[in-house]
RNA sequence: GGCCCGUUCGUCUAGGGGUUAGGACGCAGGAUUUUCAUUCCUGAAACACGGGUUCGAUUCCCGUACGGGCUGCCA
């Protein structure tokens, strides 16, 4: 069994396509076939410098590691398909002696007028005929246009009434009428070939033997088909399996009060940045119309839906505010709603083509995974748990489900809270540290081990080990006051003085002998529990929120409590004093 | 517009001709906890609609609606 990845380096790899990896990847481990990387540069247009160590860094990441690829061996490469060139040039050659396919030379300008004075325009047998092309143009015309070196493309000619049909293993057959499917092109002017002749030609050269692919391939799928019966492929056709997409959150899912005026506003400027000419001075109107929309979360998609004739600004904005808001998860989405999208943090020109990475936000890459796996696909029992080995060994094309899944930050979020809770602390505090570094703080390993303790069961990121528990490497920079000011008056102020002084004569700074400690005084003062710990805690982290008070006086330690509290206390003494 | 795919709680899903339609996230309430979190318990919450087929349909078929994909010398 061989099964590959098959990205295409024009940007940052997203989510989807990482499931994409990953289902290969599970199902060649399953049964111990091979997973390959292949690298689908043909378009020169589109490449992006970077996107393909992105890419690789990013399967790394994941624990996704390729067994031939790029940089990873394997005796069917070369396994970037802008290095095959020449064999792509070979079997489209071979397509056209078979008569499978022929040159044409109708320039791109032409099918853009074409196509505006039809828009059903389709390049095909009942039209072929009378466009430039190796079909219509006398054999000596040809032999002239190509030795004079005008450009041309290959384009796969395509037999009316016929059936192309898929045997998909998630959606059961499917059939095309042949006369639906236009004359591909194979081969592009710049001598490279495009995504259908490419990847036919190495999934069978590379002896694939399934493809997983997203669904938004599937109606390619005919085309390929017919490519694998033109060059007599056909027994030898890899099995078909087009996954549903991974679709974008609910609105009603990430519309708060708090977020939906910025949003709005996001929104809007987007619009008007995408149709400067019909957003000219729109902004105001246009942010104030999508906060109406997203404000009757409801009905938002039917408030887009009407259609309006005279006002052209407004129809275009629907259309807009549409696309923005549903359909396939898409790179904008995480920067809009605040989650990643992408597994690694990606730095492109400027802050519109940068994004946040699963690995940055602070997620375990086994829990980004199962998150992964369990969308789109079910292991048939209600276990939620799985290590990478479990999923191979669970993992079956069957049960893919058929819809587009929506993508849930909440859920991914608590997967991740369940990895960090029963990680292994040594293995925590190695994921933890860069999130605490990159404040300033380096603390040793006794002290972090202590902290991630303390921390873990509150945290569902990583990078919430900082923002939860910074007080553990600074002093609070804000304070409940209105917490502490219920709490605090002049008595209350010398009882609490006396406490920092047995604080001070306190040898043993233990968790436990504070707790003995803060206990006599709570009989000696007739205080309660709840007059005392909420205080000191205030004082110490800032916050009513955390860990245990006395596990948190232990591991900032004597002189830093002492410290903290007498600062605190004379702060709480400033506020009741001034009423 | 055309072609193709899909539709079970808000979300991810299990199930499948006769079930109190199951689980998980989230939400609400409660217990434990000095707080928060964790843990545990409880609750609200779904078979898109209309026709068939059938003794019986959420499950099978057909339509409609809705959602999605494709419709490039992009992948």
């Amino acid at each position: 069994m061989r099964l590959r990845f098959a990205p295409s380096p024009t940007g940052a790899l997203h989510i989807g396509g990482l499931r994409t990896a990953l289902y290969n990847f599970l199902l060649a481990k399953k049964h111990q076939g091979v997973f390959i990387l292949r690298i689908e540069d043909t378009d020169q247009l589109r490449y992006v410098p970077g996107a393909e160590e992105y890419i690789i860094e990013s399967l790394q990441w994941f624990g996704l590691a390729p067994d031939e690829g790029p940089g990873f061996g394997g005796g069917y490469g070369p396994y970037l398909q802008s290095e095959r060139r020449d064999i792509y040039q070979q079997y489209a050659r071979q397509l056209i002696e078979k008569g499978e396919a022929y040159y044409a030379f109708d320039t791109p300008e032409e099918l853009e007028i074409e196509r505006q004075q039809n828009p059903a325009f389709r390049y095909d047998a009942s039209i072929r005929r009378r466009m430039k092309n190796s079909l219509s143009l006398p054999a000596a015309e040809v032999q002239d246009r190509i030795a004079s070196g005008a450009p041309f493309v290959i384009r796969l000619k395509v037999r009316p009434n016929e059936q192309a049909v898929i045997q998909d293993l998630i959606r059961g057959e499917v059939t095309f009428d042949t006369n639906e499917l236009d004359d591909k092109v194979l081969i592009k002017a710049d001598g490279l070939p495009t995504y259908h002749l490419a990847n036919i030609v190495d999934d069978y050269l590379m002896e694939i033997t399934h493809v997983i692919r997203g669904e938004e391939w599937l109606s390619s799928t005919a085309h390929h088909v017919l490519l694998y019966r033109a060059f007599g492929w056909e027994d030898r056709m890899p099995q078909f399996a087009h996954l549903p997409l991974i679709l974008k959150p609910a609105p009603e899912s990430f519309l708060h009060k708090e977020n939906t005026p910025p949003l709005a506003r996001r929104l809007a400027e987007e619009f008007q940045k995408k149709h400067p000419e019909e957003a000219e001075g729109y902004l105001e109107k246009a942010e104030q119309f999508t906060l109406q929309v997203l404000q009757d979360k409801a009905n938002i998609a039917a408030n887009l839906k009407e259609k309006d004739r005279d006002d052209r600004q407004k129809a275009q904005l629907k259309a807009f505010l549409r696309d923005s808001l549903f359909g396939k998860l898409s790179k904008r989405d995480g920067d809009r709603l605040g989650f990643p999208v992408f597994p690694l943090s990606w730095q492109g020109n400027g802050d519109q083509d940068s994004f946040i990475g699963f690995r940055e936000y602070g997620f375990l890459p086994e829990a980004a995974i199962n998150f992964l796996a369990l969308l789109g696909w079910s292991p048939g029992t209600d276990q939620e748990i799985f290590s990478m080995e479990e999923l191979a060994q669970a993992f079956s094309i069957e049960k893919i489900g058929k819809s587009g899944a929506r993508f849930d930050i909440d859920k991914a979020r608590w997967f991740n809270q369940q990895y960090i809770m029963k990680a292994d602390t040594g293995y925590l505090m190695d994921r933890v540290r860069p999130f605490i570094s990159a404040h300033g703080h380096h603390p040793d390993d006794a002290f972090l081990r202590q902290f991630v303790e303390l921390m873990r069961e509150r945290a569902a990121t990583l990078a919430e080990f900082w923002e939860n528990g910074y007080y553990f490497f600074e002093p609070p920079g804000t304070y409940d006051d209105k917490n502490a000011r219920k709490r605090w008056d002049a008595a209350r102020s010398g009882q609490f003085a006396q406490l920092l002084q047995s604080l001070a004569h306190q040898e043993d700074f233990s968790a436990g002998a504070l707790k003995a400690l803060v206990e006599g005084f709570i009989q000696d003062s007739g205080l309660k529990f709840g007059d005392v710990l909420p205080l000191l805690r205030i004082g110490l982290a800032g916050t009513m929120q955390g860990p245990a008070v006395f596990e948190m006086m232990e591991l900032l330690g004597k002189a830093e409590t002492i410290g903290r509290l007498g600062k605190a206390f004379r702060l709480f003494d400033e506020w009741v004093s001034q009423g």
